[in-house]
DNA sequence: TTGTATGCGTTATCAA
DNA sequence: TTGATAACGCATACAA
């Protein structure tokens, strides 16, 4: 492990000062800098001939902009999210940022933790995926200088981009697939409600069955989780509270993840997928396509956005005056498969 | 969006000097640095007063530590990955260091692309995933004082730390499993043989097989990739290739995401698994425990491989002299389903 | 067209 | 028990 060369030494080499390095790495020319060819090729070749590098966090505290962005996420072992991720990281990369991931592991206490380390940490821009954030906390990030964009609309209206899919017309949407298909009694395993996701999706079932006419019946509603934690056992206790007439023929599971573990539960307990229940999902994750009957689901792009998240983040922190606060809309369709 | 407060507020409005503040923020009192009660509270009332909050990039410049650590994964989307990551965070995290993550999508070139902007942004140290790198371009990490583990097994006997499962003897063992259920002709879909990985669970298989007494049968290996790319394809052209009595009665996919890919395009082509074909995997990602028939496969804990990947790093970063390479060995067991 | 000098926010050395 | 002060490596206003 040697001492790395700085610019002083790169200076040194081509016999210039350290600013006309400085200059000519970052390539001026405009304004009332400007660099002889010859300079810069001797600059150049003493950049080669030691290797240098420059030290991004140097040039962070003179700068004060860091080329990082953060992305916060719920639950990283939920595959929409490294989908998600892989999209943010390329449109990043392009531009030279780097991408720190946070896995809040659906903690409030975390999310905090995280918004405390990146004021610290000077990140030039944050993508929220909150479940537990109030505004208030975000806030403290605009503060600093720290652009925002909140993905899945918690977080909405306090000033910052905002990424969402209309989670409760597609709700709306499937439901409407399930009463297509014949379906009367159709449940609803439901997100957590303090989570607009978990909301919206509920209110798109309500508003699906009230238009067909169905009363809404408080039975039906399974309060889930949105992650594998007790899903399994809600359901073996749904089934167990409830008559062979009351049952209903169909379920609409809030996400992927539940849908898919309540599926494996019907099986484990004899019912037929879709013949005794049929079960529907949202988010399309690939596991959706691998179970056994395929899963009925509803899909967006993560991937998708993943880049435009990034793509506000940079805009925002790149442009001069104060933008609007932008809101962009992901398209989303039905995933038809056999569960329903 | 306001200037944020430095040290130099702080000890403006505790009436210290700069120094003092820095000293009661790193609660230094060893040596020769001894700071009054009194003293200390007035700091730290200041300080909450302000809303001050250390600039991470200064202390960086100035200590040559950057409390950053960077993961590179091959295939964010393959689920091994988040796991891993995730032990990764959990030990960071209570460290105090943040995780730069880098998805490369298996490319060779966003390998390179990323230990340059690791030279450049000073992490402190990385864990290595990595398929295509030579130990010439890790090496120079190492010399710019840069920590690294490698996971996996490619990149061994460089110097740095490894942490790896005994993929050979574990693919040994689970051909051994399929030899007991009476199989005698048995496939392989095989990792790529320019990883470790993809050799060493190959190597399993022969070794397996040859310990029975069973001859190697060229025909029944399938060059497969790890990853989703050209897998069904693969299966498909090696289903015509093939005539009926020739066909294997059982499958060792490498990975489990091939297993998985497998399974789908036997099942599409109307053979049972595992009455026609028997199908075994590797890793024992969530899908596996999903798919239909559910996979027989080999588990290693990836989070506990991320968890012990860190463990080495922030040793390595805290300890004064140059500690000897080490080699985590992580354990592995059989997952019997009912695929094989 | 280039060099000098200063400051970004810390930490660490030395002196008081 | 504390305070001056000098780095860390870079970018930039200003001078030359």
């Amino acid at each position: 492990v040697k001492r790395r060369p700085t610019q002083k030494d790169v200076a040194r080499l081509a016999e210039v000062s350290p600013a006309t390095v400085s200059y000519v790495i970052n390539n001026l020319s405009g304004g009332n800098i400007r660099i002889s060819d010859e300079t810069r090729r001797r600059v150049w070749k003493a950049i080669e001939e030691l290797g240098y590098q420059i030290n991004v966090n140097a040039r962070s505290l003179r700068t004060q902009k860091t080329q990082l962005l953060a992305v916060m996420v719920p639950d990283l072992t939920n595959p929409f999210y490294p989908l998600m991720i892989r999209g943010a990281q390329s449109l990043a990369e392009e531009n030279e940022y780097q991408l720190l991931v946070y896995d809040t592991n659906d903690s409030k206490e975390r999310e905090l933790i995280f918004i405390e380390a990146m004021l610290r940490r000077r990140v030039d821009g944050v993508v929220l995926v909150s479940f537990h954030l109030e505004v208030q906390d975000a806030i403290r990030l605009l503060e600093a200088g720290i652009v925002i964009v909140s993905v899945g609309g918690r977080l909405r209206d306090a000033g910052f981009d905002v990424i969402a899919t209309p989670e409760r017309e597609a709700a709306c949407d499937m439901v409407e697939y399930l009463l297509l298909k014949g379906h009367r009694r159709i449940a609803h395993l439901s997100g957590p409600q303090d989570t607009p996701a978990g909301r919206a999706r509920l209110e798109g079932y309500c508003q699906a069955l009230s238009q067909a006419g169905i009363a809404f019946d408080e039975r039906l509603i399974l309060p889930g989780t949105f992650t594998h934690d007790r899903t399994v056992e809600l359901i073996h206790a749904f089934l167990d509270g409830i008559s062979e007439e009351d049952r209903p023929t169909a379920l609409f599971a809030a996400n992927d993840l539940m849908a898919i573990d309540a599926i494996q539960t019907f099986k484990k307990r004899g019912y037929k997928v879709p013949g005794d229940i049929a079960v529907a999902g949202f988010d399309n994750i690939p596991e959706a396509e691998v179970i056994e009957p395929p899963l009925t689901t509803v899909g967006h792009d993560a991937r998708n956005m993943g880049w435009q998240a990034v793509k506000l983040l940079l805009e925002r922190i790149e442009s001069e005056e104060d933008l609007q606060p932008r809101t962009v809309s992901i398209p989303y369709y039905l995933v038809p498969r056999t569960s329903a």
